[in-house]
DNA sequence: AAAAAAC
């Protein structure tokens, strides 16, 4: 259902075929080789603009088809256009994908491989924390399109083993992550290498003002395409709210993965020492788990998540490293053991489930101390969440043996956790039953969801119904963000395409 | 307050 009009028109895209877009039968036949018969609602808009020429802003949510909807249209347009002989190179990189983390660069990677298949076309991805060689190898071999993290990839350009100066085609995948993470500058020093005359991709999960403001300074008269609303969180998934204490959280996880029997499940931690910890923790209960986040060597985030996409690991604790953009095929849950700092985060972690049509299940875990992230999320989901008592858990120490002292055990497989109070180990242990602690509820809790006003939104937030036109911007009003100013700085100097 | 990214 295609809700913004900024796209040429489509009908129903279950009617329209991959066929209907003019591909070569290279890229047909790779498609068929997965079975894609139908396009998704961004690719139905997507590809034909592309295919244009155009510039494109884009707003999807992942799980979308995304990366296909901009992959398809540019291995098209370098297989129509052949390299122009006049280069010294006889393979200059003609297309750029830029994406924020390693994890997403190597996923887009592996697409943009199995689409180009039968072409000529070659492509490699080029990321950090791995041996510069066999990319340079690669690079000096000879490739039409790259993908790449920032980073790096001004890295080779210095080594002068990658030359931008053919570039014909830009995409920056996860934009406002990009900014996020400061990449800033560095999108603007690539952006300098690359020729004045060329298309350009930008694609956002969030239409921040601030990436309203990056779009104006690297794009020129872009198309908007948006399939879903912005901040919108996916209708295929559930949000599970368990209230917890601090304490109890990695039982209950465990209780939570063993009740429904997970085979398959991400769990995301505030912090890498939480993650590590809690993976940790989960194996010595017997669970199959692994934790990837950026302390970990990128061989070492590399094989977790290879071995959780294979089944060998069941349970994936992550930091926000795995918050975007990464695809895993059924993935039918994934647990909030932290909410997240970012309420934006929020959307993208629970995004990770309920991907292509399926259905999945985000839960939560809630302690007294997350009243304001949860407001902070609830406002900008602007949908009311209600934590409820986690079933069948005890929110004692019930997996520890009598024999063993609860201060043995907040020593040693706890780490620095500190002590339960006693007011907690009332509770009773190893017992099945809910706890009869119901007189402790948090008032906040009950608090009903108030909105702060009617709240001033945008046409791209605010798309339940269609928009005909991109309303006149709702003016900055953004949140005072330590790093705006900084941001509207390095803008103003940009040039204006 | 924390995470991500080049050496």
């Amino acid at each position: 259902m295609s809700e913004n009009q900024s796209a040429p028109a489509q009908a129903n895209p279950a009617s329209i075929r991959f066929e209907d877009f003019g591909l070569s039968p290279e890229i047909l036949r790779a498609l068929a080789d997965q079975g894609y018969v139908n396009p998704t609602p961004i690719q139905a808009q997507a590809i034909p603009v592309v295919l244009q020429g155009r510039d494109v802003m884009g707003a999807a949510q992942t799980g979308t088809g995304k990366t296909a909807g901009f992959s398809l249209p540019i291995i098209q347009l370098l297989l129509a256009h052949a390299n122009s002989s006049a280069s010294p190179a006889r393979h200059p990189v003609r297309a750029l994908i830029l994406t924020p983390t390693r994890e997403l660069a190597d996923q887009v990677a592996d697409n943009v491989k199995a689409y180009s298949r039968y072409t000529p076309l070659r492509s490699t991805v080029v990321f950090g924390g791995m041996d510069m060689a066999p990319q340079t190898a690669a690079l000096r071999a000879g490739v039409e399109i790259v993908i790449a993290t920032p980073g790096r990839l001004l890295d080779h350009v210095q080594q002068k083993t990658l030359n931008l100066s053919q570039t014909q085609i830009l995409v920056m995948d996860e934009a406002d992550r990009m900014l996020d993470m400061g990449f800033l500058p560095d999108l603007q020093r690539i952006i300098n290498l690359l020729p004045k005359q060329r298309q350009n991709l930008m694609f956002s999960a969030t239409f921040s003002p601030e990436i309203k403001k990056l779009a104006n300074s690297f794009l020129s008269s872009p198309v908007t395409i948006e399939v879903a609303r912005s901040n919108a969180t996916n209708e295929n998934v559930t949000q599970i709210l368990y209230k917890v204490e601090e304490e109890s959280k990695r039982r209950a996880v465990a209780h939570i993965i063993r009740e429904r029997g997970l085979k398959q499940v991400i769990v995301f931690s505030n912090t890498k020492i939480g993650a590590s910890r809690l993976a940790r923790e989960l194996e010595k209960q017997g669970l199959k788990a692994s934790a990837i986040h950026g302390d970990k060597s990128q061989a070492e985030r590399m094989a977790a998540l290879e071995s959780f996409k294979k089944g060998d690991v069941e349970i994936l604790v992550a930091t926000d490293v795995a918050a975007r953009g990464l695809d895993i095929a059924e993935l039918p849950c994934v647990i909030n053991y932290d909410l997240p700092y970012n309420a934006e985060d929020y959307v993208h972690r629970i995004g990770r489930t309920g991907r292509a049509g399926a259905s999945g299940d985000a839960i939560s875990l809630v302690t007294e101390k997350d009243a304001k992230l949860l407001a902070d999320i609830e406002k900008l989901i602007k949908k009311k969440l209600v934590p409820t008592e986690l079933p069948g858990f005890v929110a004692d120490a019930g997996h520890v043996s009598e024999g063993r002292s609860r201060r043995e055990e907040s020593r040693g497989s706890y780490g620095g956790e500190r002590r339960p109070r006693r007011d907690e180990e009332r509770g009773g242990r190893g017992a099945a039953a809910p706890l009869p602690r119901k007189e402790k509820i948090d008032p906040w809790f009950l608090k009903p969801y108030e909105p702060e006003k009617p709240a001033p939104v945008s046409a791209l937030e605010s798309s339940s119904a269609p928009t005909s036109a991109p309303a006149p911007a709702s003016k900055a009003a953004s949140s005072g963000k330590s790093q705006k100013p900084k941001l509207a700085a390095l803008l103003g100097g940009l040039p204006k395409r």
